[in-house]
DNA sequence: TGACTCATGTCAACATTCTGACACACACTC
DNA sequence: GAGTGTGTGTCAGAATGTTGACATGAGTCA
């Protein structure tokens, strides 16, 4: 039985830090976006769909790692407070086209300053090519996970 | 406008990324651990308390970033399935030790290999120096957070 | 001793998210 | 044109996790 298989200290362990630095973050996040009344998916739905106006539902679903029904649910919350608004008919298939309100980016706007000051803190410890570095090894690692379902020819690391 | 407070494109964002690569790891865990039986909370219980034999419920909640409650339920679903063993009356305040049973153990270890095996997957684009850095960064990267989080609110930090 | 603080286990109610299911719209093939 | 496949929006139910609350046990300090 080679050691290989076997799980070390849980320190040493990805996963786990991955894990944890995960939550840390979302705590965080959860609550500087509080007293702006915005939960993370909302924040998150609202920042994707500032960079990518137009995006449907499904879309920004997949963009914000949750499902169709609960951007639903957030699109719908988001629309009832004038943060933004879909099309009420669709232009192309079933997809309604969504965009930000003036509302929405003076919000969305408040919120990303208080979010970079959590992220500015988070990377506070490392050096700026440490940062780079971890933006770009994360990214790999993503890749190597979700890549292995649709793509297995990703034998070669792709370097820019 | 300062490019400072702005957050950049999603895919140069840390937070994008982390939340990204947990996102596919939990993922890709689950889908192996689901033919064992096994939920993700249930292994990261089953692996820290390997690790911590007789650790208490609240212990094991804060270990893998649940609640007492949750991770009640959890405790429960792993007893009933004779995985571990929970004191019936407290030596020590209310805390009720928890020890994983021979079959945990034996559950635990096929489970371990799957998840090593994601993590390899996972790790795979990247060097032996590169992981151990990718580790280390992320340690840093949550002591950030939660450091600060903590001393902010409680006032005392309680470094071990 | 008594009051206080802290941590734990547990109950209940609540919120959030997911799974399963259905109908619809477009693109493609035959 | 008819059939098929994919993508989308939406509904309902279930699972999951959380917050709030309470009682208990142990330690601390006046």
């Amino acid at each position: 039985m080679s050691q290989v298989e076997i799980v070390g200290p849980l320190d040493e362990a990805v996963g786990y830090v991955l894990k944890q630095a995960a939550t840390a973050l979302r705590a965080a996040m959860d609550a500087v976006l509080r007293p702006l009344k915005l939960t993370v998916p909302q924040y998150a739905c609202l920042e994707v769909l500032d960079q990518r106006p137009g995006l449907s539902s499904a879309e920004l679903a997949r963009a914000t790692f949750v499902t169709r029904q609960s951007m639903n649910l957030v699109l719908r919350g988001l629309q009832q407070r004038g943060l933004l608004t879909r099309a009420a008919v669709a232009e192309h298939g079933k997809a309604l086209p969504t965009e930000l309100t003036d509302a929405g980016r003076a919000q969305l706007r408040a919120a990303s300053v208080a979010v970079c000051a959590i992220e500015r803190q988070m990377l506070a410890p490392l050096a700026p090519n440490a940062q780079h570095r971890l933006l770009a090894d994360l990214a790999a690692c993503a890749a190597a996970l979700s890549g292995e379902c649709q793509a297995r020819s990703t034998e070669h690391a792709v370097m820019e």
